[in-house]
DNA sequence: TATATTATTGCGAATCATTTGCAATAGTAG
DNA sequence: CTACTATTGCAAATGATTCGCAATAATATA
């Protein structure tokens, strides 16, 4: 059986969002879904849950001690594909982090920080629909300067 | 003379934003802020303003017909620098667009368009501030799909 | 609990985006 | 027209991410 082509969520179900996440509860989604739960798969869901900010692969290889980056990408890749987890591009670079209640990034320009924000946002504005758009999502990113480097 | 350390506007100048942008008009600014007028960057100033959306070093490259991708990114790293262009960061790629009057972008996730949408936000909100944060630009990118993929 | 099945890992190599060094070229001021 | 030096173009270096494949290990089930 292989993964890639597992029957899915839909795509843009957010129902993981409603309850207090825990690694327990997210590897028996993934089982149920036909995932094995190894070592790897562990370590990165346990250092994303911990994580207070959204960590690239390189981080999140160094944190875990997985010294295959491979192994971090494709898992990273499922967790996205399983709306367990999303992307944050920055520059050329890719940054994750588990789905939780929503809410925006405010990056700082001086130390590269990436901070939490709640969502200001409560409904796509008539704007994206007068441009014949539908939302399912969206993200926000705040540029400018945190505490420490005010 | 090298421009990497000549005197540019202050980091977060958005005073190009104010009238309607014409090539010529940017040249002149590139020059007064002692910057040689090539044909790389005419062919680059006017492919990103004639562009609907932003666009990406590769794309450029091909539309301008300028060869040398190191030129492209290289010109394009002005533009940010000068403040007359901005970057967008989406999966690995960071697209390119002139300033304009600031909006938002909603990218389909069936054919992958950016599309211009009215920025809804006026001012940042406290919660920004309560975080600690010093906001001086932000961006915010919609997902879902465009009038065709619907 | 042992075993077969096959998803997953780990490694190396490939690919894609972007950057850098440097000699040749070409804007610009005077 | 000339000199000065910013800029280009190329080649090679880097950094991020992906891919192929044989070896390994998670699970279901006997």
């Amino acid at each position: 059986m292989n993964a890639r082509k597992m029957k899915s969520p839909t795509p843009h179900d957010h129902s993981e969002h409603s309850d207090e996440i825990d690694a327990e509860s997210i590897y028996s989604v993934l089982k149920e879904r036909g995932y094995r739960i190894t070592a790897p798969r562990r370590a990165l869901i346990e250092a994303l849950l911990s994580a207070c900010d959204p960590k690239n692969a390189k981080e999140l290889a160094k944190h875990t001690g997985i010294k295959d980056l491979s192994t971090v990408y494709r898992t990273l890749s499922e967790l996205v594909k399983e709306n367990l987890a999303s992307e944050l591009a920055d520059g050329g670079v890719v940054y994750y982090e588990m789905h939780e209640q929503h809410h925006d990034h405010a990056i700082c320009d001086a130390c590269g920080t990436i901070a939490h924000i709640p969502c200001s946002i409560t409904k796509p504005p008539k704007t994206l629909a007068t441009a014949g758009f539908t939302a399912h999502d969206h993200e926000i990113i705040w540029r400018g300067l945190c505490v420490k480097c005010v």
